[in-house]
DNA sequence: GCAAGTATGCTGAAATTTCAACCGATCAGT
DNA sequence: ACTGATCGGTTGAAATTTCAGCATACTTGC
């Protein structure tokens, strides 16, 4: 095995500043919707998306990319808000195999109530702090190492370059 | 409740791409750790710092702080790194509420081991990914999010601006 | 049509993380 | 010295996440 080059000084800060500062950031962002909507971020997020979705239904497999989750994460995740009304697990019918999460009203209310909140939260955490140039910049740095660890299958979903 | 401003589509993109990025990098390097010292990348951060502070040994609070850890998890995983003989859970003479976690010969060891498979990711899947001047952005944007929600009083700890 | 391989999703057990409550030690004010 | 507040840490239970294995459905090549 070959010994890999030391991180020096500059990059073992940025290093550990990012980390630290995601971190932070996410777990208050986290806290903030427990207090509100009584969701972790994990939650809020697939509500969210199929909030925004055509029937308010995405395929789990798609929907598990999406947020990054494993299918079996998403499984029980699904499965827990289904038992709490918030979502629905419906089949496909063009593939037997395939399943799908939808909204359900009751999951669709709670979105529209913790949403202003939330997005409140993002704005005053991140886009506040940053200059224009500093929010192109994170756009930047986010897609590329999005490129070195994404499957390429799977990228073409996030929009437009 | 004041409805605060929606996300504009750049900045959703953004705010997307840079979550889905950070989640799977982490988990990648996560993996990699996994696979290479059966760690978690938390067990890994904790015996990291432990490994290169004086005497291996750190104050639990401090070590939950550097590692953004409430102190219930510190205190489960370091009890659990106890079990394996990877670290000693001691008291401090000075304060008799403290306690220090302490890297043992065979945790250090295991880092010793595992750093550098682990650092060469970090460098392939970030470092090697920007250009220097994105590394100095990546740098800027960090501390400036982490200056939004860090504890002020522990903020000095990070090393020199 | 069939067999092997792959994709999608689920399940149950184990591990981790969160949550609330607790305990003893220190500190601040009196 | 005494009291109340805070600090540092632990604990046990509940919730989440991971892990391995399973089952079913599709796909491909024969």
């Amino acid at each position: 095995m070959e010994e890999p080059r030391w991180l020096d000084e500059e990059e073992g800060q940025t290093w550990r500043s990012f980390l630290l500062g995601s971190r932070l950031l996410l777990d208050r962002i986290e806290r903030e919707l427990k207090q509100d909507a009584d969701l972790s971020f994990a939650y809020y997020d697939i509500l969210s998306r199929l909030s925004e979705a055509p029937e308010r239904a995405i395929r789990m497999c798609d929907l598990a990319s999406g947020c990054a989750f494993d299918r079996s994460r998403l499984s029980h995740a699904v499965a827990r808000l289904a038992r709490d009304g918030l979502v629905r697990n419906i089949p496909v019918e063009s593939d037997g195999r395939a399943r799908m999460a939808q909204l359900t009203d009751e999951g669709m209310e709670l979105v529209r109530r913790a949403a202003p909140e939330h997005v409140g939260q993002v704005r005053a955490l991140v886009f506040d702090r940053l200059t224009p140039e500093q929010q192109r910049s994170l756009r930047e740095i986010s897609d590329s190492l999005l490129a070195g660890v994404a499957d390429p299958r799977k990228l073409e979903v996030l929009g437009p370059t």
